[in-house]
RNA sequence: GGCGACGUGGCCAAGUGGCAAGGCAGAGGUCUGCAAAACCUCGAUCACCGGUUCGAAUCCGGUCGUCGCCUCCA
């Protein structure tokens, strides 16, 4: 079975196909950095970032291109959202930018989530930017006006196949502003001329100014990428106007057809509303790490299909978080074995199990990356392995090494929820010893069944962090 | 008003024609010094109405409801 893709632009899943054969490029509509990303940016961020990680699986090179936009982005007031942080914190633009670029990374990068190849910023684009609206103007599907430039909805027919817009409908809706200089009231601006107090500003042929806020996605993507690609990803939130718009000026200044897929993730609530700006309800990834750790998060992500909306609530992320913890649990069990497993091949029965695990991932993932199912797969395959392992009796090195080296390819590589080894950083080796000399010490005395010294020190390791369970074969211990 | 999603057991959620995955919570059981973990067992006629079909959660029509977008937003 073949990796297939629900296409919004045609609205069905097809059979995905590159434009190169073993060759993937894909572009994802970054962040504007202004201000910390929150978790509604890592429910994006990181459906792509398992989307990659399984093309990457099954085997495609892939070129995966993320912009982060740093200038352009203007409120409705006119004003560049940056340009607002940088008044409100008197610091310079770029001074902005730089803090919030560097902490969307490090907020990803705690998530596990990888980064893209290639992560271009709008304003080292000013000059590919020009061109492409020079070339717009050209080909006259843009025009100038009093030092901007304005795209011409009307020279693009196909304007809105992508959300199902219909332009005449749009000139109808009272809550389109009404611009003198534009020709039509959907037209956008691809240049605006800088007004004097607009410190964000280059010099073009139209006079000084600064770009639209859809151009840097046309001219950066065409840049890195080519005037086709195969995937296009971002917020469903942007489909209009934003990617409408990119549609319109790529496909008409290279006469080539854009994204061949696109792939847009579901919104985010918040308790049930969206979060905004605007309404104040904003959770930040910052604060969402200081409570659950990354692969409670990513789970919980992960356990609904990523085109489809989720709402974030305590109760739905803990939930998400017991559910890992049982994965989780399975793979330190069999790590925990494999330390003093007795030396064997693998037995028949297990690899056929773990072959049809692996087969039954695949096969979710491959229908529109169905990462909730992979997860169900991937609790089953923990089902039967905590069965094997808790009533099968000690298993051999092979057997046990094979089960952890499936966590680690379908949950560690693909999904990001299985980490390598449990964290801890450079002190890991000594906070291990130390536990296990506390465990030697507490089974010393439960052979004298001297139960309250046992118990003591059970439940100060609890307040620790440090979970005891024995178990038949031994003690083992986990963070809880 | 227009466009688009969606409505599956207490909660989350997969499933696009053929006996309804998985997780969380709950109940009972096994194991255990106790605990924890684990394992076993138990639960839904899929918002409602009508239609197509041998057969529908899945297709078509309608009703009700929720959410997103149309203005900055991933």
């Amino acid at each position: 079975m073949s990796l297939k893709i629900y296409n919004v632009l045609s609205r069905q899943k097809e059979e995905f196909v590159p434009l190169t054969p073993g060759k993937v490029n894909i572009y994802v509509c970054g962040p504007t950095v202004y201000d910390f990303s929150h978790i509604g940016h890592a429910k994006t961020y990181v459906s792509f970032d398992v989307v990659v990680r399984y093309l990457r699986f099954l085997g495609y090179d892939v070129l995966y291109v993320q912009n982060i936009t740093d200038v352009g982005h203007m409120l409705d007031t006119g004003e560049d959202r940056i340009l607002k942080k940088a008044r409100q914190t008197s610091a310079l633009p770029m001074q902005v930018v730089e803090t919030y670029t560097r902490a969307y990374f490090e907020d990803m990068d705690a998530l596990g989530v990888r980064r893209p190849d290639i992560s271009p910023r709008a304003s080292a684009h000013i000059p590919e930017q020009i061109a492409m609206i020079e070339q717009l103007i050209k080909e006259e599907h843009a025009y100038v006006h009093d030092g901007s430039v304005y795209f011409s909805v009307a020279s693009f027919p196909e304007y809105g196949k992508l959300s199902g817009r219909v332009v005449e409908e749009l000139e109808e809706g009272a809550r389109i502003a009404v611009r003198e200089d534009k020709r039509h009231p959907a037209d956008f601006a691809l240049w605006k001329k800088a007004e004097p107090e607009h410190i964000l500003r280059w010099p073009s042929p139209w006079g000084e100014g600064f770009p639209g806020w859809h151009i840097e996605c046309s001219a950066m993507s065409a840049k890195y990428l080519g005037d086709t690609f195969d995937i296009h990803g971002g917020g469903i939130d942007n489909i209009f106007p934003h990617n409408e718009c990119e549609i319109a000026q790529s496909e008409a200044a290279h006469g080539a057809p854009f994204a061949r897929y696109w792939m847009l993730t579901g919104s985010l609530t918040l308790d049930g509303i969206k979060m905004s700006k605007s309404l104040g309800n904003t959770m930040s990834i910052k604060d969402a790490l200081a409570r659950w750790r990354a692969e409670a998060i990513r789970t919980f992500i992960l356990s609904s299909q990523y085109s489809n909306p989720i709402d974030f609530s305590d109760e739905a992320i803990e939930a998400a978080y017991k559910g890992w913890q049982r994965i989780w649990g399975a793979v330190s069990l069999t790590r925990e074995q494999l330390r003093h497993a007795a030396p064997g091949e693998i037995t028949p029965d297990v690899m056929a199990m773990l072959a049809v695990t692996r087969e039954q991932f695949i096969e979710r993932m491959n229908d529109d990356f169905n990462a909730p199912g992979a997860l169900a797969v991937l609790q089953d395959l923990t089902r039967q392995v905590n069965g094997l392992i808790n009533e099968g009796g000690p298993q051999t090195q092979g057997t046990l090494a094979a089960i952890d080296a499936l966590f680690r390819e379908l949950g560690g590589d693909v999904l990001g929820i299985v980490p390598d080894r449990e964290e801890g950083g450079a002190d890991a080796e000594r906070e291990d010893g130390l536990v296990r000399l506390l465990i030697d010490l507490r089974n010393r005395a439960r052979a004298n069944k001297e139960w309250a010294t046992a118990d003591t020190i059970r439940n100060s390791l609890k307040e620790l962090g440090i979970v005891l369970e024995d178990r038949a074969d031994g003690t083992i211990w986990k963070l809880g």
